[in-house]
DNA sequence: TACACTAGCGCAACGACTTGCAATAGCGCT
DNA sequence: AGCGCTATTGCAAGTCGTTGCGCTAGTGTA
């Protein structure tokens, strides 16, 4: 959907959600720095599974003065706008999934290392089978589960 | 206390799986060490659930000199033998199923910070969707979901 | 454009967990 | 009971992530 900002903005190369964000932030009294330029700069280039580490790692290339404490708060207030989501991984450590357009659970093989999505349709059956069970609100977003893939399973 | 150490010995307690520990150990060329005996005490008393800094805390209650590394280690090793079961909390620390008689997930509460167990039936529910979806063979025991329970999510 | 207000930054220290390594000490064997 | 082999230990150093704090620098306002 072309989204015109006005009558005539039809050059816009297809709308971001990163592209209001320094907006959105100003509008909540929040501000826009460098830093957190930096950082959604990486995460543009990132839709998908990163981990804390990683990002850490990408925003120093960029910007060698990069610190980790300034990166992990970052990533809490984009959480809070919704761009990005935590979880931890099979081993504990942080993974965040940029722009969660769709909340999903993962899979992770602890033969091979590989994960996967949940499929939305096998998200809802786990949502409803707890759901029915306690009466529980599940957010599979924040979940990696384990196991072994259908590979492995055969070695 | 009674417990005669007589020729007939017909008061043993009632078989603990952690008994025949040492042996089990020894049998496989392993060690059964001073600190390795005090970790599988304090586990004797902790069927359930615990973190390992918990663990680490109460070995250093009876044994001062207890260091953390030595705990990991020792809980890798009993972990091998299925007595006991690590899995990540939602906040990604480590929680230990002690004698997991039976494999189970686990469900956290993100508003009252409460857990439960998943139910048999409930998880195996889970297990057999994935294993529809990619075939994948679910190992639960890892996992912590979160959500919200029933009770909050009234509120 | 200058200013004050305060969100955010970088630092330093801390907690949880891991790992390499040299010294120690269980265990089986004689 | 003594001996040697090597599993374990404890330490030190390292990684990932979090937190408290004083100083810096975005922002809205005048």
């Amino acid at each position: 959907m072309p989204r015109a900002a006005s009558s005539h903005a039809a050059m816009v190369p297809a709308a971001s959600p990163w592209d209001g964000v320094a907006e959105r932030l100003r509008s909540n009294g929040l501000r826009w720095t460098p830093q957190r330029r930096t950082l959604v700069d990486v995460l543009r280039e990132h839709e998908g599974h990163v981990t804390a580490t990683e990002l850490i790692a990408r925003c120093r290339e960029r910007d060698q003065t990069t610190t980790p404490s300034t990166v992990y708060r970052t990533l809490d207030v984009l959480e809070d706008f919704g761009l990005v989501r935590h979880g931890h991984g099979p081993d504990g450590r942080e993974e965040y999934h940029v722009l969660p357009d769709q909340v999903h659970g993962h899979l992770y093989c602890v033969a091979c290392g590989a994960t996967w999505e949940i499929r939305p349709e096998t998200g809802a059956a786990i949502v409803d089978a707890l759901a029915a069970d306690l009466g529980f609100d599940v957010d599979l977003s924040h979940v990696t589960i384990s196991g072994r893939c259908q590979t492995c399973c055969r070695e």
